[in-house]
DNA sequence: CCCTTTCCCTAACGATCGTTCGATCGACAA
DNA sequence: TTGTCGATCGAACGATCGTTAGGGAAAGGG
């Protein structure tokens, strides 16, 4: 029991070298094709000694999965619901999105390409925290529709939209250095103001 | 040999049936969770005789995205080369976009979730076939910035930011009718002109 | 008529999968 | 010293994997 708890939150060290291990491994050959000997001998033990740290290969996933995004909503989800301009809550939201993705991109590339292989109701909380953030957003939007800062006719649409896009950055997105990722991440949040503000006002043609 | 082509083409019936059901699969579990004997087992024969139309698992996959995305290119590209102004031609592809992974759903997701377990040299015909769109896009969008109608410093980063967008769209928007359809493949010919028009000019707060 | 080709079958191959069991080793408390 | 406990080990379990070998039934052309 003690396992499972620090498995899902961090804290023991060689628990964070086996969530390190497996996530390079997941997103290389994906979690299906990485293999539980694959991950023991990146680590240098033997397959059954994984078992003393978690309960099968799907919890290594689930942990994977669960951490990043509560560390993402943490990160994240503030900068929404602090008190300013929906514009500025927006880009600096999109913009910690961009940071935060390039930054754990590992664990976020794995949580959204492999996260479907976990069971029912262990995909259905880490889908609740991915809910959550999108509902946030979408009320953030729908606030700045109110006081005319935004043109959006479905803000959950909106949102959707924008996080889309935000999320295919890690996929493929190699930053030459750090401020070429702080170029990328304003670029990120100016297009998603671009968006809301011009999606409905401007003509298709 | 004459199996290859007719895998990579289409044509021949079974090969069809084969394509349909495994793209089924495919999405529901995965490339590597989904075995020849499921696949075998939903069409009602036995797993050896799926080797008398593939030579092989992974050839089955590699069908599914080849076709998907050649009929892609072949029903998007010309929507951009078309000789109009860059706008009509963007709103236009984008709309296209749209509606195409709609009505071809399942082997979009599987070709944008999957395609990595393709061993190097066929991934990198797919791949080739998708920087062939986004680089299209892309001339487009400069065309647009050179004439006035964009503003966009970076066309590249453009096109693959309006390409994630609307590749998010099939893994989770589900249609209520034909005329949804329509609104929200239009809705996205919106976005994507306010995205480039609006991208550069507008304050970032 | 026979011969080839197409399509499917039964049976099984070797490999690899996730996981379990029981023993062992070292550190540390009593 | 003895006992406890966390961590690792070797060995193996049954299941399932992709694939192959070889044969049989039906169809079409010579």
């Amino acid at each position: 029991m003690r396992n499972v708890d620090r498995a899902t939150l961090g804290g023991n060290l060689r628990i964070d070298q086996v969530l390190e291990s497996a996530t390079r491994l997941f997103t290389e050959k994906g979690y299906e094709a990485a293999s539980v000997r694959d991950l023991a001998a990146e680590l240098e033990i033997r397959p059954s000694s994984l078992y003393h740290h978690f309960p099968g290969k799907q919890h290594i996933l689930f942990a994977i999965c669960m951490r990043m995004q509560t560390d993402f909503n943490a990160e994240v989800i503030p900068e929404l619901l602090a008190s300013r301009p929906p514009d500025e809550a927006i880009a600096s939201a999109v913009r910690r999105h961009v940071l935060f993705g390039q930054r754990r991109k590992g664990e976020v590339v794995v949580n959204i390409r492999e996260r479907r292989s976990l069971p029912a109701e262990q995909l259905a909380q880490v889908n609740g925290l991915r809910r959550e953030y999108r509902d946030t957003m979408a009320r953030v939007i729908e606030a700045g529709c109110r006081q005319g800062s935004f043109a959006v006719g479905d803000p959950k649409l909106a949102a959707m939209a924008i996080v889309d896009m935000i999320n295919g950055l890690p996929h493929w997105f190699k930053p030459r250095d750090e401020q070429d990722l702080e170029r990328v991440a304003d670029l990120y949040a100016r297009a998603a103001l671009a968006l809301l503000r011009g999606w409905e006002t401007d003509p298709v043609s």
